[in-house]
DNA sequence: ACCTGAACACCGTTCAAGT
DNA sequence: ACCTGAACACCGTTCAAGT
């Protein structure tokens, strides 16, 4: 499920060496299994049997950590060539795939998309989650090569991230962070939330159907809703 | 522009009592000035004349003081009974202006937006930034007086929260939090990028063009583009 | 009743010192 | 060459003490 590649000559438990990849590494699952909140240089020491000091010769600081974090994550997205798209494959098929990795990657990670959907990126022009210069080379060349006008390709490059962000933030958010939300008890109400609900009847009538988990429909929905508009603009 | 109120009856520049209001509206304009980093017990405390541990007495904490902030952001937004929904103005009037609204708090606090669209709800149905039980109630109960279906209100509320959180965010992104992004030294090019972006032909070539500033439009035709989508499903 | 001083446990970060 | 100890300036937070 890890969107990470792992090492296949993984040496012994014994720690190997310090590199830089190997603190990028810990800094995920550190992130992945305790929140984002437990992430220090000292922690992060810690869990690689090392000082925090130690760091510091492969990582410039906090800062400079957490961009390797949001970097590795988000170079882990696919290329258009690395992508299977079926036989009458069009821009359709690449945005959809590349919608749904993007997905896939906000869902092994959602303690970390927060990071990667707020951090800003090197440049003004470039947006999350695609924020790699590599990405966003590959998303308007490929456009292009379908057929899309230059501005086109931009529009739909602003658009696409767009939707992405607002979808899979409240996706994670909803789904989201068990260590941190208040443990839901049973399927019913909270003790007291009749009460304090009283005075907002729809809110109270309706909490059933606003507690549902519907994102998968609404990510397909929305996408190929996307797809659509896009779609009616590509001459100009 | 601000949408936080202001006292009138400001009193002189002397420090007239702490409250858990003047607190937060300290917190508020400090991130406004200093950005999210700057915010620490201690500065909070030396912007009101007092010592850090001052504040504990009407703020639970620096995570109680942070969703203090939110709640006193969003719940500046107006309610239904509030707009002015001109003669003809259904739905689409009140979805306009709701979303209008929200997206001039966004801007009049762009350092803060953030937190406004990551912080976790204090119920796991609550989306930001609508994420008041009374807002929320407005939203469901107007939509329903003006002939919504339930489910399609819910629906309604997914789409919007979702569009707004990331059309808003990347906005504020990019127009960005001066203070702590990179300053374009003119508005050529860095040195350098030049070699850094040969590899990349077609970023280099719509620089430009990804580089414009198109907040205004895309919120305006995005906004349209959503309602048509809420328009077509309305019945079921 | 309200604020403060002192203290505790934790940060990020630097740098001379160790091996 | 690589890591550590000690130190510095900063955190959030608690609590007895001051007024």
């Amino acid at each position: 499920m890890s969107t990470i590649p792992q090492d296949p000559s993984d040496p012994p438990p014994e720690h190997p060496t310090l590199s830089r990849e190997r603190i990028v590494r810990a800094a995920v699952a550190l992130v992945d299994e305790e929140g984002l909140g437990a992430l220090s240089m000292r922690a992060l020491g810690a869990r690689l049997g090392v000082e925090a000091m130690a760091l510091y010769r492969h990582v410039d600081g906090r800062e400079d950590l957490l961009e390797a974090v949001v970097d590795m994550l988000t170079s882990a997205i696919p290329s258009a060539a690395e992508m299977d798209l079926g036989p009458g494959g069009g821009w359709q098929a690449y945005l959809l795939q590349l919608g749904h990795e993007i997905r896939a990657l906000a869902e092994a990670h959602p303690q970390l998309f927060p990071l990667v959907a707020t951090r800003h990126p090197a440049a003004p022009w470039l947006r999350p989650p695609l924020r790699s210069l590599t990405t966003v080379e590959d998303f308007l060349s490929t456009l292009t090569r379908f057929g899309f006008e230059e501005d086109r390709a931009v529009a739909a490059y602003r658009s696409f991230t767009s939707f992405l962000v607002g979808q899979l933030l409240l996706e994670v958010a909803q789904r989201g962070a068990p260590t941190t939300a208040v443990a839901p008890q049973t399927e019913e109400e909270d003790p007291g939330d009749d009460d304090a609900l009283s005075e907002y009847p729809m809110v109270h009538r309706l909490q059933g159907e606003l507690s549902e988990d519907r994102s998968d429909e609404e990510f397909a929905r929305g996408l190929e809703h996307l797809l659509d508009r896009i779609e009616r603009h590509i001459p100009g």
